[in-house]
DNA sequence: TTTGATTCAATAGTATTACTATTATATTTG
DNA sequence: CAAATATAATAGTAATACTATTGAATCAAA
């Protein structure tokens, strides 16, 4: 687990950013630049600049913008399956490891120092404001089988299976935890900048609260 | 309700497009465009010249791509209302409200004679397709404080009022209905493009039944 | 009915963005 | 040490988003 690395499919980048200095400095300054300007203020040429490098040198690395969030959200989904995974090692219950994975969608996840150019904190929040984006295209058909949207679909499978051990005869598992990731990101959005649509005024203890109650509800006979 | 008119707050456009006929033109060609193109790839340049206008004039009557967008979704979520309201009349209890509620959301829409200019079924594919795109950006407070975002807080406030009638005591009313009515487009995305983050092979009986199924559920003491 | 004001949409731009072809400079390899 | 390769910078192009200005049409008073 030291040599710890995040596996993203190869079609997620031109050439990989991991290999090089410049690769893990243009991830870096990715990942700062979308958190604090958005996608859509974002561009290559600023993330050139901002490593001393030029727009030209990105595109190196990715085809394009959208493929650069891709890449960073998988990433982030990756992650996140170690993360449940490691923490399932320890609990027993399926009904224990949903409420866990619940959290850990949800509470802000703290920076591994065996990855300095990635913050995990930051990457979340970039999940949080920027995910459907990165399905919502016309794209979209010829991108899921180039593996864009993998990371997603393997994490709602490994729900999915643990929800049917406590309902085998729950019928839409797929579809109940594709709602649930989603409503994690969303009700995150929502409680910051649309507070009507939510019913937690603030912290993550409410979001958390609301997502278990419907999860557990739903599963049981 | 023959001189039904949607209702669309004034910061949605520059000129009212429902006061002329190259505003109409607008509108139905933006709706056509955008179904047939996508959000990304649909600009005003195209618009204006499918209508035999020019670029400068769309920029007359929206002050972007974005709030044009919005217009329509928000259009949409009047729509919407409406046909809530109507429904509702014939109906008495608050679980027939909500199962009829899911239907609407989810059932493609039959064209209204009446609006002419305005596709009333491909519009509800738009939603479906482009919804979370006009919140999910840097300017979402200063857009909601100008009303980008009320038609949809509306319909999550009345579907909220009628839950708590079924369960005074459900503390999350307003993340439920937020997250049904994401869930009811995003499942329909999925079902199409996605298919392993949802159960419902195909159609929309699958969607309504895990809709109906969670809500009722979450809802119950 | 003429003058002036206003509305409207088209022309003709500019600045920025997304992306690419080519060249110069390292680095590696035989 | 020379040839081959990899790498990143320069210098573009095409398309996009958006704006300033102009001329035509409409309307309102004088």
């Amino acid at each position: 687990m030291d040599g710890l690395n995040i596996t993203v499919s190869s079609k997620l980048f031109n050439k990989n950013p991991e290999e090089t200095d410049l690769g893990k400095k243009i991830i870096s300054k990715s990942i700062e630049l979308l958190d604090e300007l958005g996608y859509e203020q974002t561009t290559f040429k600023k993330i050139g600049l901002g490593i001393e490098s030029t727009e030209a040198s990105v595109y190196r690395y990715f085809q394009n913008k959208h493929q650069l969030l891709a890449y960073l959200i998988n990433w982030y989904w990756g992650w996140l399956e170690i993360k449940l995974a490691q923490e399932f090692i320890l609990l027993n219950s399926p009904e224990e490891k949903l409420r866990r994975a619940i959290e850990l969608l949800v509470l802000p996840m703290d920076q591994d120092d065996r990855i300095p150019h990635i913050n995990e904190e930051v990457l979340q929040r970039i999940v949080v404001s920027e995910y459907p984006k990165i399905y919502l295209t016309k794209e979209v058909d010829a991108e899921n089988k180039e593996g864009y949207f993998l990371g997603y679909k393997n994490i709602c499978d490994t729900l999915s299976l643990i929800a049917l051990q406590i309902n085998p005869n729950y019928r839409y598992p797929h579809s109940l935890f594709a709602t649930v990731i989603e409503a994690a990101q969303s009700q995150q959005f929502f409680a910051a900048h649309l507070p009507r649509l939510s019913d937690t005024k603030s912290g993550c203890d409410g979001i958390i609260g609301f997502l278990t109650d419907t999860t557990l509800k739903s599963i049981s006979a």
